[in-house]
DNA sequence: CCAAGTATTGGGAATCGGTCTCAATCTACC
DNA sequence: GGTAGATTGAGACCGATTCCCAATACTTGG
């Protein structure tokens, strides 16, 4: 508390942050940390699970990185707005489409700023029936 | 294999079950599925803890109730639109205000239809940093 | 109403994602 | 070069969720 000032505590740029900060960057969508430790060690890099999900974790914390829980559970991340888009998922097939929708990013900021929040980000996950399944489905089930 | 033809599978409607339905009934807010059965105990109901558990998986799947994961990482369910809301939490102290808005509703459902999407629920949220939490951070950090 | 057949239940073990602990290691700075 | 503090990683640990399987409840035919 008391202490030399309020140092904005940088997080020191390791090898192996800097070694998950670039596998974030070449994903184009959510990694779950698993999937990044995997990736990382393909690549040749040695970083231990637990050093993954603290530096995820600190990185969300930083708003540097989105967090999602896909339909698992697991907890996935991507980094900051990257050609943002949402998705709409088919609940039966799990056929997925890309949307965007600056009508959507409009509102979030909006209603943001409403409340007084700053530095917003936001998921939308759309989720129904494809139109193929709902034709295979055609039986109404009620 | 070959025997009655294809019957519906209707879930039964336990007493378990009921007691499940109520109880979402009830609450106004997302419930993990602990929530749920420490309420139904509460409430005299006994129900196994991993009947909970597959009733709620069942009623998602069939589209009766939405998921959601807290930042906890737990799952936690609530009947399908009843007072529909959605949540702007903030990254940092965790505080969350509810908002509502038809803007999205029907955002969510145009582009859905453009897609030939039917039956859709959505979730949205808004991660952002509170005026308060922003007040203390104040040192811009970028 | 009784019996057989099948869906459902529930307690506890097994899984599994994620966090925590702590000694060894590395960096920055004096 | 030397010391303090940050970082790492292996494995123990934890809590949520699923799995297993015998006991139980509902359904339907006779």
């Amino acid at each position: 508390m008391s202490g030399t000032e309020e140092r904005p505590t940088a997080l020191r740029p390791t090898r192996q942050r800097l070694a998950i900060t670039d596998a974030l960057r070449e994903a184009t969508d959510f990694q779950s940390a698993q999937d990044i430790h995997d990736a990382l060690r393909q690549g040749g890099e040695k970083v231990g699970l637990a050093t993954v999900y603290r530096t995820l974790q600190a990185m969300a914390e930083a708003g540097e990185v989105d967090v999602r829980h896909n339909p698992a559970g697991e907890a996935t991340y991507r980094r900051c707005s990257p050609s943002h888009h949402h998705h709409l998922v088919c609940r039966s097939c799990g056929r997925t489409v890309e949307i965007t929708g600056s009508a959507v990013e409009r509102w979030a900021h909006a209603v943001a700023e409403e409340h007084g929040f700053t530095d917003v980000s936001h998921t939308v996950e759309l989720v129904g029936l494809c139109a193929e399944c709902a034709a295979r489905h055609d039986g109404p089930r009620r």
